[in-house]
DNA sequence: TAACATAATGATAGCGCTAACATCGAGTCA
DNA sequence: TGACTCGATGTTAGCGCTATCATTATGTTA
C-alpha cells in the first residue's frame, strides 16, 4: 500500500474518536476550552488522558503558520552575564504560551549567522540576539524575518528593529575616570576574549586616560583566551611584576577581577592600598569580596525582562514608544578602590 | 475563496519553479546534494539564494515524522555546574544535524514535568534531563517517548533509560571523611537550595561523621534559598559566632566555600589555620583563589559529552554496552584543608 | 541486441493539525 | 410566528514538506 505510516502516537483524530467528537472540537478543547460545552470538554479531556494524547507542534506550527518560539542567541552559557539575561527571560515568558529555543554562538559571528539561519527556519514568533555586530547576512535575514527581534547588551545607532542594553564605552570610560578621581596614576586594563563588548569597554577605558594625559598602552595586558579567576589572577602578576609602579588595574570583567584580588595577595600586594582594583558587571560575589570590589553594575536581567517586554508589546499590537532602551550601568565604589580604607 | 494564506514566504514549490525542477528534487538537493546532477544543484543553488528561501522546519518535521530536536532540561541556567554540562553538549552536538532545545526546570519537579510535556510534542530525537527525581507522571511520559533518554547528573539504580552522573553522596562523604582525616573535630556543613543532590551531599557528609562519632546537626546550617557567595559569607559569620568551636566547615558547593572564605577573612578567622574551608564541584576559581580552595572535582563536561555520546551510539544503531556511566570524582586537597599550610 | 541494472527525476499522497466556512438548534424580539 | 442572532459543533481543504512509488534516460552484460 501507499499508506505512511506516521509516528505511531495516538493523534487528534484518535481522541476524537474515543471521545465521540470531531477532530476540529478536540483541537479547540484543547486551545480554548471554553469555545467547547462542558459535558464535550469532560469527553475529551478523559480520552487525552486515556490514550496519553501529546499534541504535535510541528503539525500545530505547520496549520497555523504560527510557532510559539522565541530565538535567543546568546555567545556563552559559561559567562554569568548571560546567565542573568537568560533568567530574566525565561522568568518574563512564564505563564505565555511561548518556549525559549536557545542558540550558542561561542562569540562568533560567523557561528552567529548560522543560527539565525537554523532559527529563522522554524518561523519564530519573535527573535534576541546578543550585540550589533550581526554579518551583513545576518542582518539581512534578521530584518526580512517577519518577526520581532531585539539586539541585547548593547545599544548603537542602528537597530536591525528594537535595542536594550547599554554603551559599554561608557562604563569603561566610566570605570577609568574612578580610578583616576580615586588618586591611581599608573592604571593598567586586563582583558580576556576581546569580544566587541570588551573591546569597546577599552576604547572607553582609553578614553578616559587619554583625556587626563596618563594613557601608557605597556599598562594594557588582552589576551583572546576565554575569561577565567585563573587568568586574571596571572595576568595581574605578569604586569605587577613587569611595571612595579603600577597602582590600579580595571579588569573588563569581574572573574578577571576577583582574579586580580587574588593574584595580588599571594604576590603580597595589598588591595586597596597598593593597588586598586575595579570590575566590570558587578556579579554578586563583588559585594562578598574580601575587600569588597568595585565594579561597574549593569543590569542584565533589566536586559531580558525588557527585551520580552517589547516583543509582548508587538506582538500585542502596541509597540513599544522607544526602539532603542539604553539601562545604563551604575559604579559601585567598594573597599578596593578607596585609597582610604585599612584591612581590619 | 477557501484559500489560506500561508506565512507568506517562499516555499519549497517556488523555489522549484524558479528553477525549473519538480519540489522533491529542490528537497533531494538541499537534504543530501550528492542525489542531485550537478546541473540541477546549481540551478537550485542559485534559486535558493534569489528567493532567500530557508525551508520550513515544522513541515519537514511533520512530513519526515523526525525533528532534529533534543531536549534538554536542566534545573538552573544560573549554575555554573549546568553552564559546563550545556557547553559539552553544544559541543558534542557541533556537526551533527541534532538542535537543542533547552529547557530551565528552576529545581522543581512539577515544572519539569510540565516541560517534559511540551518538549515530547516537538516528537525530540532525544531527551537529556537533569537528575532521578522525576515525578511519576514525567517518567512515565519519558519512558513512553520512544526516544533516547539520557537522565544526568546523577546515577541511581533504576534508570528511565540511560543515565550518566556521579553519586553525590559519595562525593559528600568523601569531603568529610578528607575534613576528618585533616584532624578537623567540630566540622559543619553549609548548604544553600537543598535540592536532591546537595540533600544527598549531606547524607553522605553526615554518615562519614556518623562513622566516626563525630557527627553535631547544631553544626548544620542549611536553608532553601538559592546558593551564592554572599549568603556562604553570611551562614559562616553566623556559625562561627554561634559556635566557636567550628574549626572546619564542608560546603555544598563552590560558591558557598567561596563565600565562606571571605567571611572568615572579614571575621579575622585564618584560613586554614583556625578554619578548613572544603567546596563541592572545583570550579576554576578554587585552584587560584588565596589560600587555593580544597573541593571535589566533578566531571560536568564529561557528564554532557557523554551523554551525547550515548545518544548518538543508540541513533547509530549501536546502543552503549552500560546504559549507566558513573563517572566518579575527584578529592582536589588545597590549602584551605592543610593545617600544616602558613600563609605567605 | 535483448534483458537488465542504475541513476536521475517526477507525480502523488499524505504527515497531524487548524483556518475558513457550513450547519444546526435554541433562544430573542417585534 | 417568522426573521434573526448566537453558541456549539462539524466538513473540508489546505499548511510546506517528504515517503513512496513511477518513469525515463543511461549504461552494462551476456
Amino acid at each position: 500500500m501507499r499508506k505512511r505510516k506516521g509516528a505511531g502516537r495516538p493523534t487528534i483524530a484518535d481522541v476524537a474518536a474515543q471521545a465521540g467528537v470531531s477532530s476540529i472540537t478536540v483541537s479547540r478543547a484543547l486551545r480554548d476550552p471554553q469555545k467547547v460545552s462542558e459535558r464535550l470538554r469532560g469527553r475529551i479531556d478523559k480520552a487525552v488522558r486515556a490514550l496519553n494524547y501529546i499534541p504535535d507542534t510541528h503539525a500545530s506550527a505547520l496549520a497555523s503558520s504560527r510557532s510559539n518560539v522565541v530565538g535567543v542567541l546568546v555567545p556563552s552559557l559559561t559567562n554569568n552575564v548571560f546567565a542573568d539575561t537568560l533568567r530574566a527571560i525565561y522568568d518574563a515568558l512564564d505563564g505565555s504560551p511561548l518556549q525559549v529555543q536557545l542558540g550558542n554562538s561561542r562569540y562568533s559571528a560567523a557561528e552567529q549567522e548560522r543560527l539565525v539561519g537554523i532559527f529563522l527556519s522554524q518561523r519564530p514568533t519573535a527573535m534576541i540576539v546578543s550585540g550589533i555586530d550581526q554579518t551583513p547576512a545576518a542582518r539581512k535575514m534578521l530584518e526580512e524575518a517577519n518577526c520581532p527581534v531585539v539586539q541585547i547588551m548593547e545599544t548603537g545607532p542602528d537597530p536591525i528593529d528594537m535595542m536594550v542594553g547599554f554603551s559599554h564605552f561608557a562604563g569603561g570610560r566610566a570605570a577609568a575616570q574612578h580610578l583616576i578621581d580615586q588618586g591611581y596614576r599608573h592604571i593598567g586594563f586586563l582583558g580576556a576574549r576581546m569580544d566587541p563588548r570588551t573591546t569597546r569597554r577599552l576604547a572607553g577605558f582609553r578614553r578616559a586616560l587619554d583625556d587626563a594625559g596618563m594613557f601608557d598602552p605597556d599598562l594594557v595586558r588582552t589576551t583572546t583566551t576565554s575569561s577565567s579567576v585563573t587568568l586574571g589572577s596571572v595576568l595581574l602578576r605578569e604586569l605587577a611584576r613587569h611595571r612595579p609602579d603600577l597602582d590600579a588595574v580595571f579588569c573588563n570583567n569581574d572573574d578577571l577581577a576577583l582574579g586580580a584580588l587574588f593574584g595580588a595577595q599571594k604576590a603580597g600586594i595589598s588591595v586597596p592600598g597598593q593597588l586598586g582594583i575595579a570590575g566590570f558587571n558587578d556579579l554578586e560575589m563583588m559585594e562578598a569580596a574580601c575587600p569588597t570590589l568595585t565594579s561597574i553594575r549593569t543590569d542584565r536581567y533589566g536586559i531580558g525582562r525588557h527585551a520580552v517586554n517589547m516583543i509582548h508589546a508587538v506582538l500585542d499590537g502596541t509597540p513599544p514608544p522607544r526602539k532603542i532602551i539604553d539601562l545604563g550601568f551604575e559604579l559601585q565604589a567598594r573597599q578596593s578602590t578607596d585609597r582610604t580604607y585599612r584591612a581590619v
